[in-house]
DNA sequence: TTGTACGCGTTATCAG
DNA sequence: CTGATAACGCGTACAA
């Protein structure tokens, strides 16, 4: 059988408590003591079990986060970026992938909840009333990470959108009298809503008005932007810039471009949202938004586990940076 | 505080045990007071505490992966696929990304060991003695999921990476009397290991023999495939195709061609391994190895969930499918 | 079919 | 500084 405290207790001809004192690395114990408890629990190699600890403590180490489609790269490097700051501090990530669906979420939050996790990161597309009454009601430390919560005051992290988009939009604008746009899910992803938003800015600022078929709805994935690329070009025969909101989008929309005898940026540029690594890799290479997904992970971990340890932390919103980066895919 | 057993006991006027059969499905309690308890479990909204259970059960309802390199797209798609797999089954996924580092996996097992995980997968890049050995001792019921181990009787599932590299060998052999190669890691890989295994089984076949120069090494990042390729191409100026042992340093490859005019497929073929959603849209798309991390996913659960129930499991070794797909990058 | 009582391995409280 | 002892919430013999 697996050995626990009290073996070791026996081994080190001290009780209990002091093992415990030792582990826990509590100063209320004499270094001799310690050393010899150390040294039992070297030599019967000793392992915690967490499972008591946390039924004990009600702390489980456990660090929920639930995203939406593991597919993107971008999503990936911040899931190890956050795995990377909570091993720390010693924590464990369990996650689940809701493909945005709010009964998926649902049900993950309450297994985790089972769990009794000590915190949740939430990078899923859309933030539902629902969803946060629920978490709200469940009283689990927990950090959003795709857009702002204007309705609420749970702490989020993410890129500037807004603005984000702002910036393409400028950018794109100084190429030509109106570009086109190819989003995400209508009404479903926040992150998508945000960059909108800043497109809509920028339109209204030039005066151009932002026709319905200027956008183009696409769901990330690469074949989206295909075919969003194919309406898009169709729909607007005189069109020379496009804007997707993120890399495979875009690259799918570079795709069609090729396939369809369009230069690239000859004829159409691109620009994307993300700078995932394939991005520079691309051909003609990607133009694209640059934000940090390590980063991101950081700045997640740093909120969430102070709000787990109790720590003051004064900004509730907070923007990592980011940087249009021009590279081939557009002039 | 929460509510437990004890208050839907009281509640429902019944004792804790009957709550607990009740929770799990016992058939010694009459349909009646099932219903009555489960009314109460509804009223007071009362949730499972796995820690207690697990402290009694010795069950965690929690497996471990270790995998290295999660910026890789397959093995986020394996991932993912994972963990789809394990939550039918009521488990949750804990990871860790050992970079290819024995110490860090040596770290992660012992972390996940104090959590009592049920099961473990190891997608680490190599299958070192005191790895196996410690993995062995442990007693945790793993599966192998990079290569497979010839030197041990634990499961294993891949793809056919020796079938698989003749595959391709074969195919490349009938454009060009040899072909460049560009490996994983030396020694370090078994995957890599594997696939070079079937490229030295062709060469031999076809009584080419395999030159040092012929082959450059990358360790699956997009960069280490663009330097390769140059390497190669430096030292071979005759050279016409090149196989790479993953998509993303195929596709660093191409770049590295495109960047210095020479013509794919027309001047040089490039194939490439995994078939990542990616290589699709690659330009030229990316002929490649395909193999389903879907389906590597769900075959790794399969195998480990035996393993876990004691169930008896025929074939300790398996392979999933894999298919050679040609497309633009090759002729 | 139901209830009682014990123990899983820790940590926390209290007394010494 | 150290040691007894009582929880934490659940599952399971055993008894009824």
């Amino acid at each position: 059988m697996n050995t626990t405290m009290k073996d070791v207790a026996k081994k080190a001809n001290v009780s209990l408590s002091t093992v415990s004192r030792v582990i826990n690395n509590s100063n209320l114990v004499s270094k001799d003591t310690a050393i010899k408890v150390r040294k039992a629990i070297k030599e019967l190699d000793y392992q915690i079990n967490e499972s008591a600890r946390a039924l004990r403590t009600n702390i489980s180490k456990l660090i929920g986060v639930i995203v939406a489609g593991m597919d993107n790269p971008f999503l990936m490097k911040v899931l190890k970026s956050i795995e990377t700051e909570a091993i720390k501090e010693n924590y464990n990530i369990i996650y689940g992938d809701s493909e945005g669906e709010l009964e998926q979420e649902l049900y993950y939050i309450n297994m985790f909840q089972q769990k009794k996790i000590d915190g949740l990161v939430v990078m899923t597309a859309k933030f539902s009333d629902e969803l946060i009454k629920y978490i709200k009601e469940s009283n689990i430390p927990t950090v959003f990470a795709s857009g702002h919560l204007k309705q609420s005051d749970l702490p989020s992290v993410t890129v500037n959108n807004v603005k984000a988009a702002e910036d393409v939009s400028e950018y794109l604008f100084g190429l030509d009298d109106y570009f086109g746009i190819i989003r995400g899910p209508y009404r479903d992803s926040v992150a998508s809503e945000e960059r909108m938003q800043g497109v809509i800015n920028k339109y209204k600022e030039k005066n151009v008005p932002l026709k319905k078929k200027y956008i183009s709805e696409g769901d990330f994935t690469f074949k989206s932007g295909y075919k969003a690329a194919k309406i898009l070009i169709d729909k607007n025969k005189d069109i020379s810039s496009i804007f997707a909101f993120n890399d495979q989008m875009a690259v799918g929309a570079i795709k069609y471009c090729i396939d369809n005898n369009i230069k690239v940026p000859d004829q159409i540029s691109i620009i994307g949202f993300d700078d995932i690594e394939a991005a520079k890799y691309a051909n003609p290479s990607l133009s694209t938004v640059y934000q940090s997904g390590t980063k991101l992970g950081i700045e997640i971990m740093n909120i969430l586990l102070k709000e787990i340890n109790g720590t003051q932390f004064t900004k509730k919103n907070v923007f990592i940076p980011h940087d249009l980066i021009i590279r081939e895919s557009s002039k």
